[in-house]
DNA sequence: CACAAATTAGGACAACAGTCCTAATTTGTC
DNA sequence: GACAAATTAGGACTGTTGTCCTAATTTGTG
């Protein structure tokens, strides 16, 4: 068991390409290049363009939730915790600097499309965004949301640079200074352990 | 004379569609719609879409420079004068909800696009950073580059979020905090007040 | 007014997109 | 091995895109 269907495959490889070129870019016939099936196979697994764009959020979704729980499982405390998400723009930097991030730059592209997966996409975020505020919770911050809220759009933010400017002394430099930041609004409170969920 | 010109019609009509749909979901049919000509008049003034671009970002960039100058005007010292810069945030939040932050947005695309005028649209944010390495410089700062690529980051990363979340009150909060970030950042030197150039 | 230059209109053109159909092939099951 | 279901291949189709051509009109100049 556990062969890569061929849907599993026209996933993968659009995950790959609306990264790389972003979605409107990327035809049917790139894709189906990519898979080495032909378009008429294409279109027995996905009827749209839009249902495979539904299936690789889908993807992209799980993928962090899987990603989100190691963090929960590996970080001893929240503070920890945390500094993996900053850690993902140095682990990624290399791609971050060639396409941004794969989030902002879809939830960017589908706002000016006025896509029907808008919210899908937004999910994305919203996982992102529920994690760090419940990490910072744990701390005891009241503020969670805000800062939360604060991380993510400093991450965003530091991906379009980088991406602009091919800076990956830059991604480094401000990934230190979001986890000096996490330092300073973790005092008093970093000490607090907290139990598994 | 300064009647607008039909080629300032299309670079005008251009420019507000490549930020509302982007440029590559922008036709030239919806530009010659919008600017009430025909695909003929259209190829008179410019041969290739690429072109268009240019001459759009030529624009941006003529007016970012017109904007800049006059915060160097306003501004009574370099402070205010980023204030200026973050204020830019608030004035255009209805925007930059809709369509995000032009200025990323579009290098963004054009980075997954591997677009030749990629070097000529990060002349913007290239603008904007030397612009605030003045500033910075100006207050007596040594990482004054540091400190404007931070600023550029955190405006940046506002407007993709607050775009994906359609949320008014994280902007003004994120500014707000900007401000705040700005003022810890001065103390001492803030007092400084400069001549005009 | 005359005449050359610039501008505009309308449509032709090939290339490509997303969509969909049909026939061949493979797969799984009795 | 036989037969139904699932999968695959190849191509047809319709609309749209960027590009380009030609003819008509307007503009500016002597």
């Amino acid at each position: 068991m556990s062969y890569k269907t061929t849907r599993d495959c026209i996933v993968e490889a659009a995950d790959k390409l609306f990264y790389q070129r972003g979605y409107e870019h990327t035809s049917f016939a790139d894709i189906a290049d990519a898979v080495k099936i032909s378009r008429g196979n294409f279109y027995h697994h996905f009827k749209t363009k839009d249902e495979i764009l539904e299936a690789v959020i889908a993807l992209r979704i799980i993928h962090t939730r899987k990603m989100l729980e190691q963090w929960e499982a590996e970080g001893t405390t929240p503070a920890e915790r945390i500094r993996c998400f900053i850690r993902i723009l140095i682990a990624n930097r290399a791609k971050i600097m060639l396409y941004g991030c794969p989030v902002g730059s879809l939830t960017t592209e589908l706002a000016k499309l006025d896509h029907a997966s808008q919210d899908q996409a937004n999910k994305l975020f919203t996982l992102f965004r529920t994690w760090l505020r419940k990490q910072f919770n744990l701390l005891g911050r009241e503020d969670a949301d805000a800062l939360a809220m604060h991380l993510l759009a400093r991450s965003q933010g530091v991906a379009t640079l980088a991406n602009a400017f091919r800076d990956k002394a830059f991604i480094e430099w401000e990934a230190m200074q979001m986890c000096n930041w996490l330092d300073a609004n973790t005092k008093g409170t970093g000490a607090l352990r907290t139990q598994q969920p």
